[in-house]
DNA sequence: TTTTGTTCTTGATCTTGGTCAAGCTTTCTT
DNA sequence: AAGAAAGCTTGACCAAGATCAAGAACAAAA
């Protein structure tokens, strides 16, 4: 794996650390402890981090950029599980049972990431409930995330998914809103489940129900009509 | 809750509760003090557990019969995400983030299930390394099976995940092989995502490629040539 | 056995997502 | 600015799941 651009954690991105959901309320010396030989690497675009069946020896935590899990098939599909957009951490799982990658990571956008090994990582949840506490909470929330996503490609249509989707880039609960697509639409439609095209044609059936997409930008004229539709209340 | 049928642990159950994945690797002290004020509850088919939403104190393991895990839509709609078989723990994730059950759980076959309360096992959580890391074990081999359905409902046809279902159900690498469904139809048409009239269908479609099913036994002439239709290898 | 109810299959029709192919836009290179 | 590449949309066609409705097979109960 190239190593280019890889330096020990500085005192910045520390600071940094103990603001993310899974090490804050961890007192400074556990997390300076944690991360006592972590590095931080800044890759670009399209770098393929690490592929399903490697050695998990490690886990990550994004400081700026994104980065997509998925799997993929022979034949080149790809089904992206989750994008993880900073401040959250990722692969931290891997380590406890088979100890190799259920999936592919690849970066989306320009990147810098932490990478802490698994050694000070064990060595520190033996002898530290809270952090123990902290990483179930972590894998509990993603866990939780995951069985949502399954019932809904479960129960929903892929027009239904995109509209969830849409609605949960707005905090808005009624109303307009307006909403910026996090990342490409090849990639959404990858993320909801289905083909490019389809996602073009499901996006030009909203239309119906007053969501306008040009661009990277959408405007949904009345968040309870598409949550009518997505079959939400 | 019905609390008919209720009793704490007995001797012999304490031995088959050390016998389980999540618990195998404690000791026999160890486990009894988890299991202090565990009870046993036999619970009859059709059972609704607890919901979607419920305050998550307290998780299960199977001793006998099934259980399935799923989420339900207004409509009636269900979507199974998972059945749990004997000797399998579950809903222990809810209980370290929100605190909630994130989905609904019903006892599919007349089922006898141990239940464990989350204070002694929070407090044996805490000074108990060895636990804290079957635990992290378990949720992680877990995250790893629902990451893997993600990409199967993503990637494959309903067709394909039918027959990754079956092959699921036996060992045999190649050749022919035999196997039994474990649930009725409706139930395996919930599972892998689709109405039993397109499970019926689809096991129709399977005929061609030498999958016989007869009501619960099923013969695959060519293990190979099913791998190979579900885009497999 | 007969009855009743559930589970499973089939048929007809409709919708919609996949696929292949072409055209269009935007962005990046040079 | 020109050209190339990537991203996005459209159209035509096909396959297959959903739906509605009816019927068959099986199991349980009387």
């Amino acid at each position: 794996m190239d190593q280019s651009g890889t330096k020990l954690i500085g005192k910045e991105d520390l600071e940094l650390v103990c603001k993310a959901p899974t090490f804050c309320e961890l007192s400074k010396d556990e997390v300076a402890r944690l991360m006592s030989n972590a590095t931080v690497r800044r890759l670009p675009r399209n770098t393929l981090l690490f592929s399903q069946g490697d050695k998990a020896d490690r886990f990550f935590m994004v400081l700026e950029g994104k980065v997509k899990l998925f799997t993929a098939m022979e034949n080149g599909d790809q089904g992206v599980v989750e994008v993880i957009e900073p401040y959250h951490t990722f692969a931290e799982a891997a380590m406890f049972a088979s100890g190799r990658f259920p999936v592919n990571a690849e970066i989306v956008e320009a990147s810098r990431l932490v990478q802490v090994s698994n050694e000070p990582f064990f060595r520190e949840l033996q002898e530290n409930p809270n952090l123990t506490f902290k990483i179930l909470a972590t894998m509990s929330r993603r866990h939780r995330r995951l069985l949502r996503q399954i019932s809904e490609l479960k129960l929903k249509s892929p027009g239904q998914r995109l509209g969830s989707f849409l609605l949960s880039l707005t905090d808005a609960e009624e109303g307009s809103a307006h909403v910026k697509l996090p990342f490409d639409k090849t990639l959404i439609a990858s993320r909801v489940g289905m083909k490019p095209e389809s996602l073009s044609r499901a996006m030009a059936r909203l239309r119906e129900i007053g969501v306008i997409c040009q661009r990277r930008d959408v405007d949904i004229a009345d968040i309870g009509a598409l949550r009518v539709f997505c079959g939400e209340e």
